[in-house]
DNA sequence: CTGTTAGCGCTTTCAT
DNA sequence: ATGAAAGCGCTAACAG
């Protein structure tokens, strides 16, 4: 490894001088400069950034917490977020939390080890709320993406639950739907809680009942969407729901999977709409109705968000942003589908 | 920031006998350890990562290079190299070089200047060549993915080209097809040359006559796929295709949209098979038939190898591991289709 | 404008 | 079994 003390010894200066060279030339000579340069050059000196950290208190380095990059929402949060990171000279470590709050935890862990300047996170639930306080407590700045946790402040950015909601209601009631299931995730989730909430507000806006028994809750990993599916169908004719909203994107995949086991055609017998876009390569057979989230600027603008922070050009409150998402109307809630 | 001589002063011990208690305990009689792991718990100390690396020359910290993890190829890819990556103790730095090479060589710049301990990487083609001469000539362990780089001695992991084309050629000439067009990646790539080798041996198997007409090329970033398309379509009836094998996933998913901007439908007029699957999430409503190639699984046993190779558990010879496809036969060559 | 000194947090080496 | 000294590669602070 050239060292340096490799480049100054050639260029016949002080290492400080190289120091200097590389970070502030102006306070170099022209015809010093020249020397150095050209001993980094030739024996091709790359400062060694474990050694710059170790004085200067930064790596440079900047963590994304998402639950699982084969999500095609979160793989855009991550590709938006590595973007803005390269922009800014920071790089990326990935960690894939699967919804594993203690997976989560030795993450971070490891992430304070390696002395990050920040973290891009997508909770796991609620039950992040003790990680993020290590966080904190080591002062390392974090910006919350997707999910927030209650009695954490912090940045936080995510997409706009109550609009999407409202979208996908107000367009299965234009549909002619009035019997309308949530199949949402579980409620240690803002997401969650938040959806709900708005799902019923969005029905009682349409002068919709709500009906407890349509709203069911499913784990993120390891959902037996088929059971909860059979739930809703054996209701009884008239407490049948005739549309689904699924809460997320792997929720509505599956969900229409279960119900074409059944035989339940969709859109006929049962509409379905979902939060997320599943389809990361634009389709060219897309089916599925959905309320797309901007991923890419969730990720992008979280990153912005979090390097702001980091440098200390954001005041101390703490900011949310929330991103509105996009209807895109497909065969699963309108003409003849599957 | 809580150090080691902070432990050792809480522990009436020195910063030495710290060091012991967290990387050699049996040196360290069993009082003076509980004493030690006592203060260490009180603090909630953490080694920095930075200081060890800087003597130990191990970050364990390794780099996954791939063109674009919004590709759920490569989204497959990475998921599978974390996975490796974590069970061996190591965490992941995620870089997109977008085909890019003058991106790939500042990403390795900056990886280098981190000490990085390894590579797993998709390179961008044979412009990769200087690149991984420079990771060469820093002594940093790198496993190529997917692609491989004339006169680039390394381990390499990578889809079965021949079986996977044979795979979607055969598929085709069971369905009828004589006259097969090829739409491939740029030649700067091996896969591209490996995949026209293998259609030109194919369709000989096959005892089916090539047509240098029929073989097309299409950089990955900024593809014209209508010209391609529109050029392939009007041909005169006896020198048309009457199917495409698209040399990956977006091509693949845009010829197929060329195709309806220009009504012509598939399959019934023009049959489209593709490498990769384009689909992340288990699909309700597959229409394209493919080779997908175990992306998962090239990750994964990649970074296994990279591993190896780096903690040395490796002869010095280079391995190259091939992984063969599974053909999936959906609509788009088959029934009646969109 | 350039050099010297000291120290970032840790571990290796040599003593005790 | 434990400690002291030295140094990994770099830069801040002070000198000159």
């Amino acid at each position: 490894m050239v060292t340096i003390h490799d480049v100054a010894k050639k260029a016949n200066v002080s290492p400080m001088t190289v120091s200097r060279a590389l970070n502030n030339p102006h306070l170099i000579r022209e015809d010093t400069l020249k020397r150095v340069e050209q001993a980094i050059a030739e024996l091709g000196y790359i400062p060694n950034k474990a050694a710059q950290s170790l004085v200067s208190k930064k790596t440079m380095l900047l963590s994304v917490i998402v639950t699982n990059i084969s999500n095609p929402f979160f793989t855009e949060i991550v590709r938006g977020a590595e973007d803005k990171a390269l922009q800014m000279g920071y790089q990326l470590i990935l960690n894939n939390s699967d919804e594993d709050p203690e997976k989560e935890s030795n993450y971070i862990h490891s992430l304070i080890a390696r002395g990050i300047d920040g973290v891009l996170i997508a909770p796991t639930g609620d039950q992040s709320r003790k990680n993020l306080r290590q966080l904190i407590k080591c002062r390392i700045p974090f910006v919350l993406v997707d999910r927030s946790v209650p009695d954490v402040a912090s940045d936080l950015i995510q997409g706009d639950n109550t609009q999407s909601v409202r979208l996908l209601i107000d367009h299965l009631v234009e549909q002619g739907h009035k019997n309308i299931a949530l199949i949402n995730g579980p409620d240690t989730i803002s997401n969650s809680r938040e959806r709900k909430k708005a799902f019923l507000e969005a029905l009682k806006l349409c002068d919709i009942p709500a009906n407890e028994e349509w709203i069911l809750q499913t784990p993120l990993i390891g959902m037996d969407m088929d059971r909860i599916i059979k739930k809703l169908v054996a209701l009884p004719p008239e407490r049948k729901p005739t549309a689904i909203l699924a809460a997320n994107n792997f929720i509505g995949v599956n969900a229409i999977k279960s119900l074409r086991k059944l035989n339940i055609g969709v859109p006929q017998d049962m509409a379905v709409v979902c939060f997320d876009d599943p389809e990361p390569i634009p389709d060219f057979n897309p089916f599925l109705t959905v309320a797309a989230q901007p991923a890419y600027n969730l990720g992008f603008l979280g990153m912005q968000l979090l390097i702001e922070r980091i440098e200390g050009r954001t005041t101390n409150l703490y900011q949310t942003i929330i991103l509105p998402s996009t209807l895109i109307v497909r065969k699963s809630s309108t003409s003849v589908g599957m």
